[in-house]
DNA sequence: CGCTCTTATTTCCTATAGGATCTTCGATAT
DNA sequence: ATATCGAAGATCCTATAGGAAATAAGAGCG
């Protein structure tokens, strides 16, 4: 029983057709150039990808549940309509509960939280700029928006993980999709960007200041000024 | 276009057969006389159930989300262990952050709760009578036990509903399954029930009183009482 | 000109079949 | 007796095919 320095061998998370196929429909409606309502024909779709429509059907309803996709029984899926404006208000009311609770919880493990919170934090910083430096000489590639969302999405992941709560972090997982969807909208100006990362580094610093109180105080004000922002875009319309 | 009163022509949900499929296998699991760690063959529950596999195979999918089966893919699906120490703890977490902040949400419309509330806690008083009275002459039939948490679990998805946020029902729904499987257990004795009847009532009365802070203050207690309860059950191992 | 009924096509839904992989059991060698 | 190897069985996974329902288009009638 050599323990051969071959680790791994176990991890190696295999994964079926049918994984591959969500992850490709995902990606296409995350992309966002697909009309909300557009008919998602299962056996369309498993010519498109080139596949029998089997696997496409477990994806299909593995999708359901990211809120994507809509189904009616013996008539097929369709691209779920975009949020209005009442269901805007209840995600982010939700997503604030999430977030304050993630870092209530987080406060507990602030010691193991703060490196990869920081690295995370410049990681975020890095994008922001790119993204303004472009701002400022005409419209931001596709490229750089989605990096610049990644950052902050796992910027807020890593306290969701510190949380030591899985099903925290399931629930909020089950919201991205939406939330990412939402979000996908447009950067407005450099100034959201700015106080995007500034409310980041306030919440670094709330960690790191060893009041209990401060990290949710700093993430709830955090999420409520990404939601007036947000909710300034809708209004703009 | 004479509107005859054929009411639910267009009411009638209509429900493939794998919807049909997964209440069948939802319904075995929670009925807990399945040993975790038993294997869930695709072909075997097809055959048992007189269907093909596919729409099997989609329930299972669905079946994921609630945490009650777990998949490993080409390896096939399992009943899912028991709850650990800390999944338990994770658990019950959650569920006071969701119902807190579910009560605080519905107290905004405290005036069209209330009947609905009153009317689901005179039920599960009657229950919690009948268990009583049982528990005084030997062991409670299942039924029975299965009776009173189903208006266990009514008082307080009423309240979800008043909350007014279809995320975080759909969030509490999602861990209804693992909770329910998890209190699936026993009832300990007439204390226990006792108790739970009063603290609903104090719910109640506190979504009566007027003061805002009130019916949280109570979920809060009532939530954290029933983990101890619980508690208590596993350390009485 | 508009409405209804019919017809054809598309699509969903289910069933059956076969290849690839994992598990299990038994045999063999050390 | 233990461990290793090999083969048979079971199972997952994917593909193909056909029936049922829904949508769309066109003909006939008021």
């Amino acid at each position: 029983m050599t323990s051969l320095p071959i680790r791994g061998v176990g991890e190696f998370e295999r994964r079926g057709l049918r994984d591959r196929v969500y992850d490709l429909i995902l990606e296409m409606l995350l992309e966002g150039d697909v009309e909300p309502g557009t008919r998602l024909s299962i056996d369309t779709l498993a010519k498109d990808l080139d596949v029998s429509p089997t696997p496409v059907r477990e994806a299909m309803v593995q999708l359901e549940r990211t809120g994507l996709v809509t189904r009616e029984a013996l008539r097929g899926y369709r691209v779920a309509p975009p949020l209005g404006e009442e269901q805007l208000a209840e995600l982010f009311e939700a997503r604030l509960m999430l977030e304050v609770e993630a870092t209530r919880l987080a406060t507990r493990r602030a010691d193991e939280l703060l490196p990869p919170l920081r690295e995370a934090l410049a990681h975020h910083a890095r994008e922001s700029e790119r993204v303004v430096e472009r701002l400022g000489r005409g419209a931001v590639p596709l490229s750089l928006t989605r990096a610049y969302f990644d950052s902050d999405l796992e910027f807020h992941r890593t306290i969701f993980r510190a949380s030591g709560n899985r099903y925290v972090q399931e629930m909020y997982d089950s919201l991205g999709a939406l939330t990412h969807r939402m979000r996908q909208a447009v950067i407005r100006g450099p100034r959201d960007v700015h106080e995007a990362a500034a409310e980041h580094r306030a919440i670094v610093e709330a960690f790191a200041s060893g009041d209990p109180s401060a990290p949710e105080r700093a993430m709830r004000s955090h999420i409520e000024n990404v939601r007036d922002r947000a909710v300034e875009d809708v209004d703009a319309e």
